[in-house]
DNA sequence: CTTGATTTGTGCGTATGTATG
DNA sequence: GCATACATACGCACAAATCAA
């Protein structure tokens, strides 16, 4: 782990576990810079990181304060797969792979994804269940040239482990769009919809670290279960 | 304006212009300090910055890439108000200022703003109307106490740009949640919903500089006209 | 009102490491 | 091996905002 980094994380988990709270003062760069040793430009790397990612608010001659109240589920901006923050916030979820397959880019994705129309993808389809209901349904398309030996198994846990582990891709970025749709035959065969006739739909291609695109996702929300947050800044 | 700031929006002008396309390769960090006559780290920070923002991707040994093409509409992340975007996007906008009044906190506000019971605010509500329909309703509860003078004259233009320039406030940050809610009577109300039941509710907690909070709003979208993108980073 | 101490902001220079081609 | 390009880390100087003496 890079200097920055660690004084970064050191600073996010005093957060998380309460050593700072709202409204606390962190210690200031010239103290952190003792204590770790450090440089000033490594830590005031570290210290803008916490600003970009919504921890704390530098303040010209005051010092550098922290926004958020002690750990909580604040979903803050970051590529987070729906895995990753079910086991954060620790509730009951069970995805179930309703459709796997190899499929070609139709008219529709080639545009979107901008490939070759024809381009092979590995299409899966799950079905998000939290709490006992159906609530959420993923459709992922892989483009297979990158996405090698996508089974049924990997496909029921986490595939964003398996790409980043197995495979050695480094997932880099996503562009996300957020925007609500009716209710296609799909989401009424695999959601409880409870005669809700629209979806939150969260769009994504998501991008490995040279640029290339490996994946466009729609996930596909129940209305009463779509919740996001982040921090945007001037 | 900065010397990192001024390399920042010269490559973002670069950008919007077309002057770089999508995967061009931007000026090295050298070729930028010989040609700014500036430092490695002004040169880096203003990458950085334009990296954070989505228009560039750095590749380690390779380059600097344009990630978007030209101009477009594309909403970053960034507190855009709803008249600096549509002035934006060229579109027939208009507002209509249907409430304006002097209101106390109540226990909801009180809890969601953090503020006592009764704390004095100035409550605005605004119908939005694009393109010859209703479909925004915005309802903003500013702190009384941090901003004055909020006439029907200013509701009707930018509140923001009053803040900013008329009271010399500087915004910084906003924790802002996206989620859909059943219709409200004022919903029903005030919106052409076209037989919808459900709206999006963007709800912003806005701080200014100092941290203070100076403003709740909730942005209530009919579904088929809400839209949001950004770019996530891992 | 002035001064000085503290703290963050901007900008410069340098050295070394690592990835790419 | 070598050149190019980005990554990390160190150091220094001065500016500007804040606050207390």
């Amino acid at each position: 782990m890079n200097k920055y980094h660690q004084i970064y994380s050191d600073i996010v988990a005093d957060i998380d576990n309460q050593r700072f709270v709202q409204d606390d003062k962190i210690p200031s760069e010239s103290e952190l810079m003792l204590s770790y040793e450090a440089s000033r430009g490594t830590v005031r790397k570290a210290v803008d990181m916490l600003q970009e990612r919504g921890y704390v608010q530098k303040i010209h001659g005051k010092g550098v304060f922290v926004l958020k109240p002690g750990n909580i589920e604040f979903q803050l901006s970051g590529i987070v797969s729906f895995q990753e923050m079910n086991e954060r916030m620790g509730r009951k979820v069970e995805s179930q792979v309703v459709e796997l397959a190899e499929v070609a880019a139709d008219a529709a994705l080639s545009k979107a994804m901008r490939l070759a129309e024809g381009a092979p993808l590995v299409k899966i389809k799950r079905v998000r269940n939290i709490d006992g209901e159906n609530v959420i349904l993923d459709v992922n398309h892989f483009v297979a040239a990158l996405v090698s030996g996508l089974s049924r198994e990997v496909a029921a846990g986490s595939i964003y482990r398996y790409i980043e582990q197995q495979l050695g891709l480094t997932i880099s970025y996503s562009q996300r769009i957020i925007e609500a749709q009716p209710c296609s035959d799909d989401d009424r065969r695999y959601l409880d919809l409870n005669g809700m006739d629209h979806v939150i739909v969260v769009k994504n291609l998501t991008h490995l670290y040279d640029g290339r695109l490996f994946e466009y996702t729609e996930s596909r929300h129940r209305l009463d279960k779509f919740y996001f947050t982040d921090i945007a800044r001037r």
